[in-house]
DNA sequence: CTAAAAATTTAGACTGGCCTAAATTTTTAT
DNA sequence: ATAAAAATTTAGGCCAGTCTAAATTTTTAG
């Protein structure tokens, strides 16, 4: 039984091991939680006592199969609970991310598995987050990033890779929605923005730093 | 901003309350939240302090206005997430009190807006219970106990005081279900146990101890 | 290759919430 | 009315999770 904190702990070292490669380092942790450098040693050195990550002074950190385990488990009910919020309670994409962060650590097997057939199986969130299994598996997703396309493509946005406010209302207003299709009409070669075409027909401007955080297929 | 246990204590306070008359005592909380008197007296100390209670030492403990707005919201929570359980996630109403327990400590006024909303603005929870309004007012009833009914009436089962699985699986068992009325054939002069014809017409009997945990109308 | 910079860990301390044991106050029973 | 019992509070301590400051290790730059 893991404390909140743990949780995410667990959750942050895997969203991180999985978007940089190989090992997590302290620095990266303590950002991201909002915590130092030391309070993250701390934690380190309880979650290796409790066999959930590989641990070696100095040498960052790595998931054990059960901490993956956990993870993933976390990653599941705050993806579920994202889905209810947006598809039955109304919310927006980008108000539900805070409040995900909250229900995620409600300890009840049997909720996660009634929520998931209430909402009818989802394979993935409002953020485009493929679901884990209830086994336990990351299903794979194979996209890319919109930055690595070519001009003339027409692509599928299919999700984001930043979850803030911000970023999610400035594609609202772009109209850049998940699920429709984008063709390229030019990349600057200065900045590296793209100029594309929507689905409706208007021409935005995608900016280098946008389009790194667009997911497509 | 108050934590969990702060919370859990405010609720606390108020159920114990409106069950006895006048002030709640120390050891009544230590029994209900399952620690000690000493610990208790500690936490009712900050409470004071944070202007959420009156207490005097060795005296007792009373919620202020505030203290009971911010008891009533929690239970709000408690009793919607307990009508989303039950009404949209199929749990039976001996499954939920635990998971409420705590889905009510999720932060956030627009969740239970929009879960009111959702569930039709529901009047009471599975166990009968009012549901306190937004504005923080718990609504009356005017509920007596099956105990206090005579010989010959017929009443209406209307809510439960105790919500232990135990408890209410007895009820389902006997065939005593909310909303449901049973005509009082017999009382006991021993044990005062009731002799009961419910709606579908079985004769089941009602110990003393359960004819005091059920409210009629 | 080595010195400075960066990253990380250790040491020591704080807060919240809990505990036990001892002291104090209130209640109860004769 | 008062002694015993019960309730409550105080004192002192523990654990989780955090912090700052200092020490140590690793990385980087010249």
């Amino acid at each position: 039984m893991q404390s909140f904190t743990e949780e995410n702990y667990l959750k942050t070292i895997y969203n991180l091991a999985n978007r940089q490669q190989g090992e997590v380092s302290t620095n990266a942790l303590a950002e991201v939680t909002a915590t130092k450098a030391a309070s993250v040693t701390d934690m380190l050195r309880k979650l290796a006592e409790k066999q959930l990550i590989h641990y070696k002074k100095y040498q960052g950190v790595r998931l054990t199969e059960e901490g993956e385990r956990l993870a993933l488990q976390i990653i599941r009910r705050h993806r579920l609970w994202e889905v209810f919020l947006v598809e039955k309670l109304g919310f927006s994409w980008d108000q539900v991310h805070d409040i995900a962060e909250e229900l995620e650590h409600v300890r009840s097997e049997e909720l996660v598995t009634r929520l998931d057939s209430y909402l009818g199986n989802p394979q993935f969130d409002p953020h485009g987050d493929p679901i884990p299994t209830s086994a336990g598996q990351m299903p794979e997703t194979g996209y890319r990033k919109l930055s690595e396309a070519e001009v003339g493509e027409g692509v599928c946005l299919m999700a984001v890779l930043e979850h803030s406010t911000g970023f999610l209302r400035h594609l609202d207003y772009s109209d850049l929605s998940l699920g429709s299709t984008v063709i390229i009409q030019e990349i600057n070669a200065f900045d590296k923005s793209f100029r594309v075409q929507t689905e409706t027909g208007r021409m935005v401007f995608v900016s280098h730093e946008v389009a790194k955080n667009l997911l497509v297929n």
